[in-house]
This record gives structure tokens, sequence and C-alpha cells, in this order.
DNA sequence: AGGCAGGTGGCCA
DNA sequence: TGGCCACCTGCC
């Protein structure tokens, strides 16, 4: 690779962006599929820089991603965190697990819906994002949609995260959020969930190596332990668990999914957790890829649904 | 303009 | 266990 002719950045005239450049090996997925992937939920800090760029931001990394002609994705990073950044986001985008290997595992061939839901978003990808930042982002979760979620963590990060480069900020750790006082994280919009984030803040803060040890642990010990937090029930730890740990198996039940999953496998009057059950028992191993496909055209659906009311 | 949001925990039967 | 409600705040 070579860095010797860097370019500037449009939105951001102090940090100097490598040129863009393929992922390799290469990835291959639709601009929908991209979309949902670093937009539909998993995560909370990417945005639209224009048409088909994304800019986002994890851990002390930042990225620029888009697509090709051929639906190729392209990276372009600030040249200061070079030559870590490909293989941090290598990580964070989930290649080392052959997902195409896990959703062809996946019970579709006796289940027209999940079928449909697959074939409707080809390359979807779940991230494997930090546990830390993804338990704070699901803190922020309840009630809240994606927008606000996004705000809040923009909010958490100017003003207690740390400085990077010019205009990229890190999220603030447990130990940083130990020492803001409460008023001051509800100015960040955070409302009620303040609260649970200085309790976890205070048990988390001490023990630095605490997430470590529960990504480590199987899923089932992973669950138990997350929820012993407060302010995390069984959906946040199994967002938490999927989208921060890598536990295929977790499948989170928020309304959404179970909407659908009610209304698609005749689950009527089943609660969360029976329809949390369902799923990783009917899905398999790999329940919560399903989820996330499901997630993706359940949420498809309600756009399309609102557009021609 | 006021209800309602991608949940959780506490209290009650 | 199962059902109900408060909890903050901003957006549709």
């Amino acid at each position: 690779m070579n860095f010797t002719n860097p370019i500037e950045s449009a939105s951001n005239a102090s940090a100097v962006w490598t040129p863009w450049q393929p992922l390799e090996p290469a990835l291959v997925l639709s601009a929908s599929s991209l979309a949902e992937t670093l937009d539909g939920g998993q995560a909370f800090r990417w945005n639209r820089e224009d048409a088909g760029t994304w800019r986002g931001q994890w851990s002390r990394f930042a990225v620029r991603l888009r697509l090709d002609p051929r639906n190729r994705l392209q990276w372009s990073g600030p040249v200061a965190q070079q030559p870590e950044l490909p293989a941090a986001l290598r990580r964070y985008l989930g290649l080392d697990d052959d997902l195409d290997s896990r959703v062809d595992g996946l019970p579709w061939r006796s289940d027209p819906h999940l079928a449909r839901a697959v074939g409707a978003f080809p390359g979807l990808r779940l991230l494997r994002q930090p546990l830390s930042e993804t338990l704070l982002a699901f803190l922020c979760s309840a009630t809240k949609q994606i927008v606000q979620i996004k705000r809040m963590l923009a909010l958490l990060a100017e003003r207690f995260g740390d400085d990077v480069l010019p205009g990229i900020r890190t999220l603030p750790d447990w130990k940083r959020l130990d020492e803001v006082a409460e008023t001051d994280l509800r100015r960040c919009a955070l409302g009620f969930r303040a609260r649970y984030i200085k309790a976890v803040a205070a048990r988390l803060a001490p023990s630095p190596e605490w997430t470590g040890e529960v990504e480590r642990l199987p899923y089932p010990e992973a669950r138990q332990w997350l929820m012993r937090l407060p302010g995390v029930g069984e959906k946040v730890a199994d967002c938490v668990l999927l989208f921060g740990a890598g536990k295929f198996e977790a499948f989170p039940v928020d309304v959404w999914i179970l909407k659908t999953m009610r209304q698609r496998y005749g689950l009527e009057d089943w609660s969360p957790s029976q329809v949390a059950q369902f799923g990783r028992i009917h899905f398999g191993a790999d329940a919560g890829l399903a989820q996330q496909f499901l997630f993706a055209r359940e949420r498809r659906e309600f756009s399309r649904r609102k557009e021609t009311t």
C-alpha cells in the first residue's frame, strides 16, 4: 500500500485521509445491506457523508466506507491511524467469521420467511464492536429510536470522550463515566438511562478486565453476568453479546422482532422471553444472524408502509 | 399538542 | 410467574 499521496477530506480540513482502496479480501454487499449493517441498529456512530459514502468511528479508529461499481467495499482512513486500521477494520466487520457458511447453515430451506429476508439483504453483516462501547450504546437504547441513540452517544463523545485526531473522538470509558456527575450525564439527553449508566460505571470502573472476561465466557454465563448490571435485561444483554462479543446464538427480542415472530410464526400470545427461546431453538447456533435478517426486513416493510400512507 | 418510543426494575396478585 | 407502571426527553 502506498500513502505518499494523501488527500484532504472535504468535511474535515485537519485530518489527512488515505486514498480509497479495496478491502482485502474483498467484501461484496448491496448498498442497502451496507446501510442496514452500519446504521440499522447494531452501531450508532455511522453517518452518511454524502450519497454512498459512510463515515464511522469505534474505539479510537475512524474510517470512511463506500462501494465500488461492482459492490465491493472500499475504505479510506486517517493517515495517522496507519498501519493498524486495516486489521482493526477487518475485525470490526467480522471478516474472520465465515458469514456465508453461517447463513447457509440457517434453516432457510424450510423457512420461507427467513429465505425472503436473507434474499433481500445480500451480504448483510454482524459487526464485532468493542464490548464496552456496545454496552454503553444499548444502555442508552431503552425506548429510543436510532436517531436519538446516535445523538446521546455523539454528546457523550463530544463532552467526555478523548480527542484522537481533529474531528475524531472516542466514547468515554467506564472509568471516565464514573467521574461524571449524573446531572451532567442527563444533559446528554440520556433521561432515566443516566442512572443506569452511572451505576454500571461505578461497578465497572474498578475492574477494567470485566468486559474481557465476559467476552471469553460461553453465551449463557456471559448473559447472566451482563444481566447482573443495572439497566441490563434480556434484550440489552443479547444485543451486547451479538453485536459486541460475537455470540451468534444470542437472539435479542425487541418490539419489532416480537411483532414479526408473533405474526409469521404463529406465536400470538408468546412473551418476549418465550419468543427468544423459540428463536434460539428454531434458528439454531446462529440464531442472532437470522434475527438480523428478519429485523432488516421488518424495518424495510415498516418504512414502505409509512411511505404509502 | 400530546402520545409514544428498538427496556428495565420494582411492586403487586 | 405474570401483568402493570414509572422512569426522561425529544420527535412524529
